[in-house]
DNA sequence: GGTCACACGGCAATCGTTTGCCATTTCTTG
DNA sequence: CAAGAAATGGCAAACGATTGCCGTGTGACC
């Protein structure tokens, strides 16, 4: 079976008895030819079924209209949202949307930003795990956006454009919840040492602990995954801790499986406080109290960013603590009552 | 700021001191030209930092080296895998894959095929939403493989490639699960009616509840959301249930939740068995026993396909139940005893 | 040593579109 | 009504690769 010949400008051009370049125009440049012609030529071109060749118009352009996610992993249902968010955004532009996993590397990271970048507009690497010079020369190639990730912009080079989750305001509402629940301490299973939103999230915790004047402990790095669970969960206990605050939502979830396993009562004895409000963190048990991001208002953003040049600003999306039943007052105390 | 102009095959010909034409060849070709003259080019394209410029590539040679995957939405985690699968084995070959959300509609998924078609050597339909004349057009005009979806080859026309779970073992072996339990009626919750592999789970469980002499009922159509659950669950007690087969482990999680919010205890007073095995499904409360795809085998089985011509096979993956603590014997009955 | 085949490299056409430039026509405007 | 401006359409040159074809040089074989 051979495929049909596809329809090509010339076609739409001779058989509207006009030059190729007249009926370029009048798709693209509506404008630039007269009223009349272009109605005939759009009608030809419909007819015959034209669509113009994406590859073709990219070589003469120079624009592909195509844009590239990099996602970590992408069957991390916590990128689901971005990858969404920027299918939305990308698709309500006209722009086809590429999707790379990078299998958490940073070699297959870089190795995406090399192959792919030739072919689109920009890059949206969220979560990116490179390092920052990966990055700057990424930038330096391509037109780049992150996700909750920064890069500092040095003299003479703009910054990045990035858009970020308000984890200062996040970490912030977690701990004004365990205070407010009579909890005096709390402790934070990290994940990988590379993770910068990790990074930021224990740094918000440590400031707005002080700033309540309750203690905050880190522990780890465990795997941010369900199977860094258990290992998290009893050093957690074996430190006898109250409040534990994980990583992420999958770390949680390891978390609670692992405590439930070892028969501690979550939250009676325990209360547990996740990342992301991933997809299964309202339907765990306990139903997870957790940090929920607005992802998919990141990935639209960062996408946004990529089709409006210029704008090398930081994007801060606001966060919401999902209060569910995984937190509750501390053990052996009423919930401080308001004074 | 301004991005640095891509070296080209040109200027890679003028600093080798060769023409274009042999460079092209050094890469794509190399039976094609002295192995020495090859060493040479290559050290010199990987100073220079050459990347072939995708666009012009395909241009030229008519094959642009990437597959698009339609998915009818990509946060539904029970497609991550198809994903995964795909992307490993678009990798593995040296391709790139472009992601496409239908968003469940036929009209968006015809309007993909059309503006990615062009731009791709290939299109993945998973879950394909449309009517079979219009997978029929698309088959006309591209090279497709399908994914959990037939397409009747009509004589003179090729079916078109794809692959499918195996349906018929899978619904055998929750009906033998739940006859096991003692079990002497199944109720089948619906999903969407226009659900290819909706009608293909019910055949299978009405067959495989003749077969064993056991009665299914089916309720319906319901969506096959967290959200459909409320409903499908009350249809489903008031038809006096023992055993509940759910369309998808969505909808049976959300039934889960309405049983336990109705204080019905599963699997004491009601089994319940859903179908994917998504990403969740063992960390609910209680773990759902669901009829495990392999949806990333699929995704990637899905892309060889497309890799290798000339196959219009139908490929069967195979499913495995995952038992797990939503289903139980019936109530007010000891299990069934071999005999 | 002559002929033939083959290995190797270059020339130039080609893919389908965009776009700068020019020629023609039509419209303004003083 | 003349002259300049604007509108409109066509020509042809890109864009960056691939590939058919041809010419030359080299080795093999008789």
């Amino acid at each position: 079976m051979t495929l049909p010949k596809r329809v090509t400008i010339t076609d739409v051009a001779e058989a509207a008895g006009v030059a190729a370049s007249t009926v370029s125009r009048a798709l693209s440049t509506p404008g630039r030819v007269n009223a009349a012609t272009r109605e005939h030529i759009l009608e030809v071109a419909g007819r015959l079924g034209y669509v113009p060749n994406p590859n073709a118009r990219a070589m003469s352009s120079g624009r592909t209209h195509t844009y590239a996610l990099l996602v970590p992993d992408i069957t991390n249902p916590y990128f689901a949202g971005a990858i969404k968010g920027a299918e939305r955004a990308a698709a309500a532009a006209g722009k086809t949307l590429v999707l790379g996993d990078t299998q958490e590397s940073p070699s297959v990271e870089r190795e995406l930003v090399q192959r792919l970048g030739p072919a689109v507009d920009g890059l949206v690497i969220a979560a990116a795990r490179g390092t920052d010079e990966d990055l700057a020369a990424a930038a330096g190639r391509h037109r780049l956006a992150l996700v909750n990730r920064t890069l500092p912009g040095v003299p003479g080079v703009p910054g990045v454009p990035s858009v970020v989750a308000d984890y200062d305001s996040g970490t912030r509402q977690i701990v004004d919840h365990l205070v407010s629940l009579g909890h005096e301490s709390l402790v934070f299973l990290a994940g990988p040492h590379e993770s910068w939103s990790g990074a930021r999230r224990w740094a918000g915790l440590q400031a707005a602990a002080d700033a309540s004047g309750i203690e905050a402990r880190r522990l780890g790095p465990y795997q941010p995954t369900l199977q860094g669970g258990p290992a998290a969960a009893d050093a957690a206990l074996a430190a006898k801790a109250t409040a534990i605050v994980c990583h992420n939502d999958m770390l949680a979830i390891g978390v609670l499986r692992r405590l439930a396993g070892r028969g501690v009562r979550v939250p009676d004895d325990v209360s547990v406080v996740g990342f992301d409000d991933m997809f299964g963190a309202d339907f765990c048990q306990p139903a997870l109290t957790t940090l929920a991001e607005r992802t998919e208002d990141a990935g639209a953003c960062a996408i946004d960013l990529l089709l409006r040049p210029g704008t090398a600003a930081t994007v801060v999306v606001p966060t919401q603590l999902k209060v569910r039943d995984s937190t509750g007052p501390r053990p052996g105390r009423r919930p401080a009552r308001r004074r």
